[in-house]
DNA sequence: TTCATTAGTTCCATAATTCCGTACTAGTGA
DNA sequence: TCACTAGTACGGAATTATGGAACTAATGAA
């Protein structure tokens, strides 16, 4: 049971209740510049992304398990969602979960770092 | 001249202008537990206050040095303003100048983290 | 003056995080 | 079975945070 637990790792990674989600952990998810423009593209975005959308990103290329980190941050603060498709990892924003608590302050985090990227 | 600039350097700490404030450096100085209560405590006071107010915070106690520079941080994220008043530094937040670039980001902020704390 | 006191800052050694290269796992398709 | 692609785990290097001790600057009393 716990060694199938372990082979489930690499498979499903672990995504926190709303209820376990704060303010805090959104902020430090937040505070890195790469973590922000991944957030903001997959908020705009059309269709959920996988990882590797993003090795290249704000001008120069992100080794792949620094990426990873990224993104298990942005996973572990509640803010993204990964699900295993084939080979790939699809990750969508927990937008609507997020509503009812934080949807004011994301969306202002998300139109305010837009408005700034366009100006800049 | 320089030895002057050095010489003052203790007593008006450095703010930056408003333009020189970016969604990435509030967001940094947001992600620290203790420098949000900070903020919002300011933010939500009726006065300005000196940084000794803050030694006792989230149930702890701070040293000064990292009280120092939790403050700093603040500062040069641009969030507030320190003016020394004879032997204590008296701070406030910049939100009226921030009111046209980041007004609604940082009440959103606030407001939610002081809505999140009510209920724990 | 000089001394004591208070409020903050600076310095610096240690602790904690973050970054990233390498080796790995997991899925797919030939 | 093998090669390939996507992503993770590990561990050391680089960076950042923490906090004690020594410091500066203002004030007020003797």
């Amino acid at each position: 049971m716990s060694s199938c637990a372990i082979l489930f790792i690499m498979r499903t990674p672990h995504h926190p209740q709303v209820e376990e989600i704060t303010v805090e952990g959104i902020l430090h998810a937040f505070s890195d510049p790469v973590r922000i423009e991944i957030f903001a593209n997959l908020a705009t975005a059309e269709c959920a992304k996988n990882c590797s959308t993003f090795l290249n990103i704000q001008k120069r290329i992100l080794p792949k398990s620094t990426l990873s980190m990224h993104f298990r941050i942005l996973r572990e603060a509640g803010l993204i969602r990964s699900e295993r498709k084939g080979v790939e990892l699809i990750n969508s924003t927990r937008c609507e979960e997020l509503q009812d608590r934080f949807g004011p302050m994301i969306r202002a985090i998300v139109e305010t770092y837009v408005k700034q990227q366009k100006t800049v």
